[in-house]
DNA sequence: GTCTATAAAAAGATAGAC
DNA sequence: GTCTATCTTTTTATAGAC
């Protein structure tokens, strides 16, 4: 499932067939539908994927004590991956992007709630630090990651992540508390 | 033309049949391929229309004298958007994301190069503002209309675009010239 | 140049042996 | 549960009449 995850990344969807998977899993065809009713099943689990490795991002920041700090090991584990951001885009940021040209039944709309709960989860930080408009800082912030992870992939320019996360950084530093 | 750019953004490339695109254009299948020796040619041709659509909108803000000003109608532009990219996210962005997940031979790079030209001319509008790091400031810009144009379509929701439109137009206006 | 019919290839899905 | 073989559908692409 990891590995089916990752070749999506990689490809997209449209592009990985179910031979792709069932190559990068190691299994036959045939086995893949026996896990997986359709391709549609395919992909809603590797969305579960993504879901799970924010879970447990969040849950290791969470472990530090002052919001920022927790807001700048976000940013810091975004830079960390510049390399396949440069290579593939934010995993969830290609996706939703994918997902959304479907007209399947509100597959699309599964993606979105990825993304949900990541502003969530930085809303509530940019909310402990009592600044004003915590919803707003966290539609920033987050799409700054996408455009820049966007712009790095477009360009196959990794730097394009340090150069911004930097200024993501000192930007989180600059911010008031109430 | 027109229209065949216009499907490809809607649906994406890999879910634009030539079937779509004969429709659009209301002509019949085998016509597409008098005019299009692939559907690989197609794209780059999609391609085009996009660049096309930018050199339009760059020339007709080049009349305005102060780069600041130029700068603002480029949100402003980008802004009176919103609701065709909350329903199918920047033109070219999601091109240039689409491409890249392709083993072609360079057809990704080809996205890159528009995203380029876009780069290009506002960080000559930075740069005639005397301000410093002009690159940097381009990537910051154009990043950030990626970033919300994406995060406008995963949500649907177009006011993301209207709320980081107007933070983008406040932060152009408070940079100080040297 | 325009259209219809059809070939060729690729991909999703299933049947059934083991 | 696992694997092979195969069916079905979809889509790209072409041949050839008009």
């Amino acid at each position: 499932m990891v590995a089916a995850a990752e070749v999506v990344h990689r490809q997209g969807v449209e592009r990985t067939t179910i031979a792709d998977i069932a190559r990068a899993a190691d299994v036959p065809v045939g086995n893949v539908y026996y896990y997986f009713k359709s391709k549609d099943e395919l992909v809603v689990a590797a969305l579960s994927e993504h879901t799970r490795q924010l879970d447990l991002l969040t849950d290791r920041l969470n472990q530090l004590a002052d919001p920022r700090e927790r807001l700048k090991g976000l940013v810091e584990a975004w830079v960390s991956q510049r390399d396949v951001a440069a290579r593939y885009g934010c995993p969830t940021g290609t996706l939703a992007m994918e997902l959304d040209k479907r007209d399947d039944g509100g597959l699309d709309a599964e993606a979105g709630k990825v993304m949900r709960l990541l502003l969530d989860w930085v809303e509530q930080q940019f909310r402990e630090l009592g600044l004003p408009e915590p919803d707003g800082l966290a539609l920033t912030l987050v799409g700054a990651y996408q455009g820049m992870s966007l712009l790095a992939n477009a360009l196959r320019e990794p730097r394009v992540m340090d150069r911004e996360g930097a200024r993501l950084l000192a930007w989180l530093d600059s911010l008031e508390v109430a």
